[in-house]
DNA sequence: CCAAGTCAAGTCAGA
DNA sequence: TCTGACTTGACTTGG
């Protein structure tokens, strides 16, 4: 069985290389008219951009061929006061340059619109809003080039609105509503506080979507479910994909501190997993989310080659015996 | 230059 | 019905 490892938007390594700058709303209504405003939003989105190149080219000096993007790449593109603002076009070389890079090197991309976006809510609006936050992201992938059968949006499943089930179907009903050029980009993940990996799982089958499993947040949240009893089903459902399975792991804080996310990676749990999971003939691609980012990538691969049934194949690549 | 306070958005618990 | 926590990097402003 093979694994490899990614990390998330942003490297520790690369001098002023945040792809998630960002201008505030108060900062650009104090910016009077509209050219000034655009011309703040264009030189926060050029470098970001700019920024989102340099770490991919970084990324495969290292081998690393997983990798998610921010979502914060264009500042404020969904708010009202920037609605209209063309920039996919605006972008467009820089954009398809990123694109046609991933693909050259066979990237893994994707992207992780953040909790606010919210597919089962029971409000027009925040339906609405969650659209709109989904069409910015399609968009970004489109002007990349990016094709929707491969590079693919993560998400929650939403609320509990303290009923689960009902909140569980009203998912599957506002799925359905969706634009397929929205709607084929999806996958979903199970949560840390409301939805365990079983009932992600349930929801994945009904939609023959690809599950995402996410095992820190399955030991937050699993009301009793044993992750070997399902890892196989959840597997099964990237059957129809291009990419293999998708992986999300991540250190606990610290006991008190369960939720969050320690600094770097566990290499002894780490390796319980994939122990776990290397019974399942099936390669995988695992997404590391730690404070440090690729630094702890890094710390990882080098830890894990003190493993004897481990054999690095490269920094981001490992195969187990 | 540094530190503290703030940030577009949703949901949930608790007041 | 309303407020703060959640979580987090980066912006903004005050000193």
């Amino acid at each position: 069985m093979r694994f490899r490892l990614g990390y998330v938007a942003m490297t520790l390594n690369l001098e002023d290389c945040s792809p998630s700058g960002t201008v505030t709303v108060s900062t650009l209504e104090k910016l009077g008219d509209e050219k000034a405003r655009l011309y703040r939003l264009r030189k926060v989105a050029s470098k970001n951009i700019a920024n989102t190149m340099r770490i991919l080219r970084y990324n495969k000096a290292y081998n690393i061929k997983v990798y998610r993007f921010t979502s914060k790449l264009i500042p404020l593109a969904t708010h009202p006061m920037v609605r209209g603002w063309n920039y996919a076009e605006e972008f467009k070389k820089e954009l398809k340059e990123i694109g046609d890079f991933v693909k050259e090197n066979d990237i893994r991309v994707s992207a992780h619109p953040d909790h606010y976006t919210v597919i089962n809510t029971n409000s027009p609006k925040v339906f609405n809003d969650s659209v709109l936050d989904l069409e910015y992201h399609v968009e970004i992938f489109k002007a990349m080039g990016l094709d929707d059968y491969k590079y693919k949006l993560v998400l929650h499943t939403g609320g509990l609105y303290k009923d689960k089930i009902a909140s569980i179907e009203r998912f599957k009903e506002n799925f359905i509503k969706l634009p397929k050029s929205i709607a084929n980009r999806i996958i979903l993940e199970n949560d840390d506080k409301s939805f365990t990996a079983a009932d992600v799982l349930g929801i994945c089958k009904d939609l023959k979507i690809p599950m995402v499993l996410d095992v820190h947040h399955h030991y937050c949240n699993n009301g009793g479910e044993q992750l070997d009893d399902m890892l196989e089903d959840i597997f099964e459902t990237w059957q129809q994909e291009y990419f293999n399975p998708k992986v999300h792991f991540s250190t606990p804080k610290s006991e008190k501190d369960y939720r969050s996310h320690a600094d770097d990676i566990n290499a002894e749990e780490f390796m319980k997993f994939i122990s776990s999971a290397s019974y399942i003939n099936q390669d995988i691609d695992v997404m590391l989310e730690a404070k440090n980012k690729d630094s702890a990538l890094l710390k990882l691969s080098d830890e894990l080659t003190g493993y004897g049934n481990v054999k690095r194949i490269n920094e981001a690549e490992f195969e187990i015996l």
